[in-house]
DNA sequence: TATTTATTTGAACATTCTTTCAACTGTTCA
DNA sequence: TGAACAGTTGAAAGAATGTTCAAATAAATA
């Protein structure tokens, strides 16, 4: 075959590397998950109230928290009935500021 | 209603500015089309090279080209019956290398 | 002009994703 | 103990997404 597609193909990043790359920019391609992540950022928070702060059902934001958790975006603590869910990656916030500044360019 | 989850929705970001976020975020959020920022990266180049250097169908790179066009991501231009693609946001590298780092951190 | 080559497009199909609803678990407190 | 509350879970429904295939467009060339 072509000399070219295969000098592309190897300076490519590994495949693995590409889908961890995908999966994790997934995660902050859903206005749930980012009002979620962005309520986060404010301050720790409770199920109910997240679900209350974005007027959603509180298993519609349980459902996302376990995909976010999945990522290791997130992470949950038992406090009695209540369980207080927080932000579980410093890269978050950077990821988010550097994509709203982005946005905001108007570009 | 509650006084707190009135106090966070007021200090989050506005509606418009999260669906953009959210909608930039996920042109990185399939592997295809990572691969494709991913080789123009590397240097301009037509779909069929973009689609032999990635083993997929030139339709198939075509609509994620057009998908991404519209994200002002990338952008084509016509020359003679090829059309050679590029970048068009310099936000993409700086994107794509944050999260590169990030996944490669193994966190 | 007819043919070949590069790319785009639209429809169809399969897949994945998000939300809802109802049921369930576990904790508090009367 | 049992009622109330907070959260999780699974299945179902509906929407959105990615790929394929066939057909269409447009430029180069014979």
């Amino acid at each position: 075959m072509d000399r070219s597609a295969e000098f592309i193909r190897k300076a490519l990043p590994q495949d693995e590397e590409i889908t961890d790359l995908a999966d994790l920019f997934k995660m902050f391609g859903d206005s749930t998950r980012v009002k979620i992540l962005s309520c986060l950022q404010l301050r720790t928070m409770y199920v109910g109230e997240i679900a209350e702060a974005l007027n959603m059902t509180v298993s519609a934001v349980s459902h996302q928290l376990r995909v976010l958790r999945g990522a290791k975006l997130v992470k949950g603590v038992k406090e009695g009935k209540e369980v207080r869910y927080s932000l579980d990656d410093d890269h978050v916030t950077k990821i988010l500021e550097y994509g709203l500044t982005h946005v905001n360019e108007g570009k």
